[in-house]
DNA sequence: GCCGTTTTCGGCCCGACTGTTTTCAGTCG
C-alpha cells in the first residue's frame, strides 16, 4: 500500500494547488503545494509512518503547513480547507485543468465565458465551434483541443510512468540512431532517466549541433520509425508520442553550451530551482545556454562542471540531483564518492535451469566471468517452490559437487548458495541443511500480503535464525504489477544490523528492491547492501546497472556495498558473523 | 507555504512553443 499512499497524498496536494490556484491564492503558496507534492511522490518510504512520528518536515520541501495537511488527510481522509475550495468551484473544472495545453487561464475562461465546467462539455463546445470567438482563441485551437482531448481518453487507461530499464533501453536505441546523423555533434539521454528515478516519465534527449543543422535533425527525429504522434516542433526542440506510448523531448543546441544544456535538461526540477536560485543570489543567471554574469557575459556553458563550478559548487553525479542535500553537500566539499558498477567484484543472487532459470550453471559461470565478476553465488530456489522445481538436498549436493568442478574449468569462484524460501512462520525451507551452503538469501516468495505484525515477525525470526547472509528482495514489490508487503522496516534493519545479515538491493528492473529509501535506511543503520542481478539467464547478468543507479541515488559508497569486496573478504565476513 | 553562513523576513528560475498577437499570454519543461 506504500506506493499508492504516497501516490494519493501527493495527488491531494496536487488537488489542493488546483484549487486554491482557481480560488486565487498566491501564486507562491500553490508553488509550495505543488514542490510538496512532488517531494512525497519521489519519497520512496512510508509517508503515513512518518506522520505518525512527527517527521515529516524531514521531506524537503514540506514545513510545518503541509504536514499539519497531511496529518489532517490521514486521519479524516479529506482536507477541510480543500473541501472548503471545492464546495465554491463547480465538479470537473479540476479535470478541465489538466487536460494537456489547458492550465488555470483556459479552465477559467470556458467557465465563466461559456458556463463549461466538464471535459465532454468542453468537447462538445469545441466540435460545434463555440469556442472559437473567445479571446485567444481561434479554428485552431479548437482543433487542437479535440485531438489533445482524444489523446487525453487513449492515454488514461495506459500506465504513465515506465520502469527504468524499459526507458534506457529505449533511450539508448533513440542516441544511438540520432548520433549518426551528419551535423550531430554530440548526443545523450537526459532526465530522470540520466538521474536513474526508478520509474521514468519520458525521455529526454539532448543534441549539440549548429543552428543550420538543427531543423534537419529535428525533422529526422520527428520522422523517425517509431514516431506515432508529433506534439510540437520549434527552432531547438521537439516533442513526440513513441509507439509505446512513451513521450520523447529532443533539446538541440549549440556545442558551446553543450554542458549548461546538460545541467538544465538533467534535472531534477526542484535542483534546478535551488542552484539557479543560488546563482541569482551572487549576480548570476543560469540557464540552457550558459551561466552569465551581471553584464550579459557568458563564463560557463560547454561544460558541464565547469557550470557548477562557475556557480561555487562542483560537479555532482545525476543520481544526487533532487534537492535532497546534495547542493549543500556539494558547498562544503561533503559530497560522498558512489559505487559504480566496477567496483562490483561479484554477483550474490542468481537461478540455473536446475529451477527456474534459462541457462545452465556453465554458461553463467563463464557469461559472469566475461562480463568482469570474480566470484558468483549459485542460489537456485528451495524445496517448497514446487512449481519451479526447488532444489531438495539431495540436489543441492549433486549440485555443490558440480559447482566445484566448473569452478575449477572456468577460472571463477562459485559460491554454491540457494535461495531458501522463508516460510510463513518465519522458519526456514531446508533448515537443517543450510549450513552445508556456501551463501543464503532467504526470500519470502509465498504469502507476500501477511498483516504488518506478522509480517515483521516473520521476516525477524528468519534474520536471527542464524542461517540468512542475505535477506532477498526484502518487500516483495515489482513496479507497476505489486505493492511492497506491509511491514515494519525500522524494525527489520534493526534486525539485520543486530544478527549481521546483509540486505539485497536486488536489480532485476521491475524489483529494484530494497529501493532507494530503503538502502538509505540500511545504509544509515550500518547494514550492508547486496548488489545482486537475481539473473534467470546470461543476459539477465547485466541487470546489475540499474541496481548501481538506485544504490548511487541513496548515497551508497563502494564502502556500503558488501560485494565489492574480494572472494576472501566476503567469506571472512561470513565467518566472523557466525563467530 | 517553504527556507536560511548574506535572511526567522523577504525573497522564491528561466526559456521554448503555440496561437493569436500587432507585442504577448498561457502552458509546459
Ligand atoms: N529550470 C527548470 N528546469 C526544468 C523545469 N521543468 C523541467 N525542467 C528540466 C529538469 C527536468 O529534469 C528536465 C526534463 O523535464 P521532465 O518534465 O521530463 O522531468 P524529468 O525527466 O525530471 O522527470 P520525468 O520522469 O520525465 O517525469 O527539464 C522548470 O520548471 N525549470
Ligand atoms: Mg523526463
Ligand atoms: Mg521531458
Ligand atoms: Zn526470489
Amino acid at each position: 500500500m506504500r506506493g499508492v499512499e504516497n501516490l494519493a497524498i501527493a495527488q491531494a496536494l496536487v488537488d489542493l494547488a488546483d484549487l486554491h490556484e482557481l480560488g486565487g491564492t498566491l501564486p507562491f503558496k500553490v508553488r509550495a503545494f505543488r514542490s510538496a507534492a512532488r517531494a512525497i511522490e519521489g519519497f520512496g518510504g512510508n509517508v503515513a509512518e512518518l506522520a505518525r512520528t512527527e517527521r515529516l518536515a524531514e521531506v524537503r520541501g514540506v514545513g510545518d503547513g503541509v504536514a499539519r495537511r497531511i496529518k489532517e488527510l490521514l486521519e479524516t481522509g479529506k482536507i477541510a480547507e480543500a473541501e472548503a475550495l471545492r464546495a465554491k468551484l463547480p465538479p470537473g473544472l479540476l479535470d478541465l485543468m489538466n487536460l494537456p495545453g489547458i492550465g488555470l487561464k483556459t479552465a477559467q475562461q470556458v467557465w465563466q465565458e461559456r458556463n463549461i465546467t466538464t471535459v465532454d462539455e468542453l468537447e462538445k463546445a469545441a466540435h460545434e465551434g463555440r469556442l472559437r470567438d473567445l479571446p485567444r482563441f481561434g479554428e485552431k485551437r479548437e482543433e487542437k483541443l479535440i485531438a489533445a482531448i482524444a489523446a487525453w481518453r487513449k492515454r488514461a487507461a495506459a500506465p504513465k510512468r515506465r520502469p527504468l530499464a524499459e526507458a534506457m533501453v529505449a533511450a539508448e536505441a533513440l542516441v544511438a540512431k540520432l548520433s549518426v546523423i551528419p551535423g550531430v555533434l554530440a548526443c545523450d539521454y537526459a532526465g530522470s532517466l540520466r538521474r536513474r528515478s526508478e520509474t521514468v516519465g519520458d525521455l529526454d534527449i539532448l543534441v549539440a549541433a549548429s543552428s543550420e543543422d538543427a531543423p534537419r535533425i529535428m525533422d529526422a527525429f520527428a520522422t523517425a520509425p517509431g514516431v506515432v504522434e508529433l506534439l510540437g516542433k520549434g527552432d531547438t526542440k521537439t516533442s513526440v508520442v513513441l509507439d509505446g506510448g512513451m513521450q520523447a523531448d529532443l533539446r538541440v543546441v549549440p556545442r558551446e553550451s553543450w554542458g549548461a544544456a546538460l545541467q538544465y535538461f538533467t534535472g531534477s526540477k526542484d535542483h534546478n530551482v535551488a542552484m539557479r536560485t543560488l546563482a541569482v543570489k551572487k549576480k548570476l543567471k543560469v540557464s540552457e545556454y550558459g551561466v552569465f554574469d551581471d553584464q550579459g557575459a557568458k563564463i560557463a556553458g560547454e561544460d558541464e562542471a565547469a557550470v557548477y563550478e562557475a556557480i561555487g559548487l562542483t560537479w555532482m553525479p545525476p543520481e544526487l540531483r533532487e534537492n535532497r542535500g546534495e547542493i549543500e553537500a556539494s558547498q562544503k566539499a561533503a559530497l560522498p564518492v558512489l559505487v559504480e558498477l566496477s567496483d562490483l567484484k561479484g554477483d550474490l543472487h542468481m537461478h540455473t535451469t536446475e529451477t527456474d532459470g534459462k541457462s545452465t550453471l556453465d554458461d553463467m559461470a563463464a557469461a559472469a566471468k566475461a562480463a568482469g565478476r570474480s566470484y558468483i553465488a549459485i542460489t537456485d530456489h528451495s524445496e517448497t517452490l514446487t512449481f519451479v522445481r526447488g532444489m531438495t538436498r539431495e540436489r543441492l549436493r549433486e549440485q555443490k559437487k558440480k559447482i566445484r568442478e566448473t569452478e575449477q574449468r572456468q577460472g571463477i569462484r562459485l559460491f554454491a548458495g540457494i535461495e531458501a524460501d522463508i516460510l510463513a512462520d518465519g522458519t526456514m525451507d531446508l533448515a537443517d541443511h543450510l549450513g552445508e551452503l556456501e551463501w543464503v538469501v532467504g526470500s519470502v516468495h509465498q504469502k507476500l500480503q501477511m498483516p504488518r505484525d506478522e509480517m515483521t515477525k516473520r521476516v525477524v525470526r528468519a534474520i536471527e535464525s542464524g542461517k540468512i547472509d542475505c535477506l532477498g528482495h526484502p518487500t516483495g514489490r515489482q513496479l507497476g504489477q505489486r505493492e511492497p508487503s506491509e511491514m515494519d522496516m525500522e524494525v527489520v534493519m534493526a534486525a539485520l544490523a543486530k544478527a549481521g545479515v546483509a540486505i539485497e538491493l536486488n536489480c532485476s528492473p521491475l524489483r529494484l528492491d530494497v529501493n532507494e529509501h530503503l538502502a538509505k535506511m540500511a545504509r544509515e543503520a550500518g547494514v550492508p547492501v547486496v548488489l545482486s542481478s537475481d539473473a534467470h539467464s546470461v543476459r539477465e547478468l547485466a541487470y546489475l546497472r540499474y541496481g548501481v543507479g538506485i544504490a548511487r541515488r541513496a548515497w551508497l559508497g563502494p564502502e556500503h556495498v558488501l560485494n565489492t569486496r574480494s572472494a576472501e573478504q566476503l567469506q571472512a565476513w561470513r565467518t566472523e558473523r557466525r563467530g
